[in-house]
DNA sequence: TGGCTCATGTAAGGAGTTACATGATTAA
DNA sequence: TTAATCATGTAACTCCTTACATGAGCCA
């Protein structure tokens, strides 16, 4: 149910249609809970018949006509009483730890991990990036730009311990000095 | 399709029941990829009409008949054929990301904080104390042994960023010193 | 001419969760 | 006598993924 009140605090920040979440979820929010435009879609449905969010549909010329979703009072109730409970514990599942923990392919092994460390530095160079760009001075923050502040903050803890893990895989299957 | 492969792996460590493994990855293999005995009684039924796995039954005394799974030939190459491949970018899928990135409720991410912490530091310290019991001396492992040992690190990297964030989520929230 | 962007969806299937079902033994 | 452990499953449902579908404009 964590999709639906995810696009509800994006429509919170702004109403938005279907495709502009999409592309919302590819570059921002989609970093801490990742939605295809199809899903998207089905959950809007769901979330207007619900009465927790509202569409207005705007002509465009040359363009295929856009539906504008907007958070409704219902949905603003919803959204707080999700925010009062308490968050569940995530469950990790990690197919790269499992290969680890059946130890086959030490090649295999090597090249994964060399994929994942790379991909763990691109998210990370794109985290910090965002971090001083938007919020050059955390300790001026308040409420929902805090908010996002210490989500980002997560996400930069996750790709350094990822490098860690990664460099700690290396060195213990390639030996110090060879990477 | 990695439950299959989780199930495979703890299979290649011994043979077990659906009940056995059910309870195998409440304690280990389930800390990166849980599964409940439902899932695991379907995945087995399905990859015996595979041929990945095979089962003997074994008739018990007070108790309830008890089929014992093993690995086949089959599954063994398919193992083998998984472990050569890639393996993909896990999703990250954080309700309390969300939460936080939808700043409402500062005392209930205050709340839901303190208890992320506590549990993280309840994990850290079973991992750790699995790898001070089972892997006293690192540098001397090899294989299988290896491959756990670096499955399990993963996991206390993990944990101990999950405090980080937690302790970085409660300075900002209630100021240094008051934790 | 071929692919990208904008914009909306449907449909089928795989994976995971939750609830239900049965039945004997053993420990508090 | 109540609950837990051992041991097996079925059924319904939600959620996510992948493939398919349409159609105009724009850039190389």
């Amino acid at each position: 149910m964590a999709l639906d009140h995810a696009i509800l605090v994006s429509l919170t920040e702004r109403a938005a249609s279907g495709y502009d979440l999409a592309r919302r979820f590819d570059a921002s929010i989609g970093h801490f809970w990742p939605a295809s435009h199809q899903q998207i879609y089905r959950v809007l449905a769901r979330m207007q018949e619900a009465g927790w969010v509202a569409s207005t549909v705007q002509e465009q010329d040359g363009r295929p006509d856009k539906k504008t979703y907007a958070i409704t009072p219902a949905g603003e109730a919803e959204l707080n009483r999700w925010a009062a409970g308490p968050s569940g514990r995530e469950a990790v599942r990690s197919d790269f730890a499992v290969k680890l923990r059946g130890f086959r392919d030490r090649d295999a092994i090597i090249a994964d991990t060399r994929v994942r460390r790379a991909d763990h530095v691109a998210r990370l160079t794109e985290y910090e990036a965002s971090e001083a760009r938007f919020y050059p001075d955390p300790s001026a923050l308040e409420g929902a730009d805090l908010g996002a502040w210490l989500a980002l903050r997560g996400g930069i803890h996750t790709e350094r311990r990822g490098i860690e893990w990664c460099d700690e895989i290396l060195t213990a299957l390639e030996g110090p000095g060879s990477r």
